[in-house]
Order: C-alpha cells, then structure tokens, then sequence
DNA sequence: CCACTATATTACCACATAGTCATGGAGCAG
DNA sequence: CTGCTCCATGACTATGTGGTAATATAGTGG
C-alpha cells in the first residue's frame, strides 16, 4: 500500500471526494452501459449541460472517465471499471446503514 | 448492487464524501494499528482537539469508526477494515496519476 | 463544592463547491 | 459567410465545509 504521508493524504482525498457528488455518481452509472455524449448524459441524468460538462471534467481529471473528440460533440467513457467496486464497497456500507435504520424504525 | 436512485446516490455520494478530507483519511489511518482516543489522535495528526473531534463524528455517523466511552475518554476505532480495501483502490489509481506525472516530468 | 482533565458543541470566519445563466469557440450544413 | 449545434468556460449566487477559539458537559480526585 502506498504510504500515507501528507501529500498523498491531499490526493487520495481529491479522489474521495470526486466520488462524493450524487450527480457525479449519477454520470458514471449513466456511463456504464458504456460511451456517451454530453448532450446525452445531460438528458439522462436531468441535470444542466454547463453543469453536467464541468462534474464530467472533475471525473476527467481525476481519471475516473475518458474523453474521445468527434466534430463537436465529446464522447465521454469510463476508463477504469474499477470504480464500481468502490462503489459496492460503499453500497455494502449502505446495505448494513439502511438495516439499522429500518431496526430503528421498528423500535418505535 | 444496490440500485442507484436518486436517495441512493445521495447516501453513497455521502460515505464518499466522508472519506474526502485528508485529516479524515489520516485519523483512519492512526487507528489502523487500533483504538486510539481523541487526544492520542489529535497529537498523531497534529490537529486541534475541536477539529479532531468534529472529523471523528463525521466518520462516526457513516459509521467507518465506532465509539467507546470510559469515564471522560472517548476511545475511537475502525469498525470496518473494509475501508482500507478501499483507501488501496484508490492508491491504485494514484500510483498510475504518480506514473502519468513521471512521464509527463521525462518528457521535457 | 472546587479544580482539573477530556471531549463535545457552538459561533464564527474564510474558502470551496454546486448550480444556473450567459458567453465563447469550434465544427458543420446550407 | 450565416446560422445552427454541441460543448467548455467564466461570472455570479447560495450553500456547504474546514479550521479555530470559546464555551458547555461530564467524569474524577481532593
């Protein structure tokens, strides 16, 4: 495992926080079925073009996607699958928080 | 894996939020060798006593530490190592960005 | 009760971020 | 060239976040 001095503390942090951004999520889950376009993404996710465009270049630069330049229109891709395994990692974690919260509700 | 509505990516956008601060990551990192109190993690990670104590309640609402009181100590620790698998994914990620850069410092 | 220690919480400030609107640039059809 | 489409970027605002200082809470020993 890599070292966790203070430099790369900031970067694994940078890539954190990436991830933790529903609309951000939402365009890698849009983008698994494999390569989009803005323009798509924006419709599939219901978000703004300007806005869909800059979370897509916090992905681009962190690595998570990939982009292919075709006359005007940008074709966004994921570059590693890797990601999903995070996020079902996390999903676990969600898994086992929504169990404790129907327990909770059930107490009352 | 869970389905990733709209409730569902806010959650996980949260758990990965939660892990997107380099303080965070290195309170993780201090209990890895196990349960650590405020003030022990505070003085390991140089941070004030307030701030170490937000951070860890943050961690501890998303459940990636656990809390144990006695007497005026509060003794923090992971609940699950799950998170470094996690952290590594990540690291993953960075040794290729460390690799990308040292090329791109070659290529001058 | 008093002082001391350890932690949590509050108030506050500086700064970052998400979203939207407007604009700019670049390809493409006519 | 003109107009159109697609995307990126900048300005702006509202909201969120990290850090710190001060205060509150609570246990402990005298």
């Amino acid at each position: 495992m890599v070292e966790l001095s203070e430099a790369n503390a900031q970067f694994i942090a940078e890539r954190f926080k990436a991830l933790g951004d529903p609309m951000r999520l939402r365009l890698l889950q849009a983008l698994r079925a494999g390569e989009r376009s803005v323009g798509e993404l924006a419709e599939r996710t219901g978000g703004g073009q300007a806005n869909v465009s800059k979370h897509l270049q916090v992905l681009l630069q962190q690595g998570y996607v990939d982009r292919r330049k075709e006359g005007t229109t940008s074709w966004y891709r994921i570059t590693d699958p890797e990601v999903f395994t995070m996020c079902n990692l996390v999903c676990g974690g969600l898994e086992e928080e929504l169990g404790r919260k129907r327990k909770l509700l059930r107490r009352r």
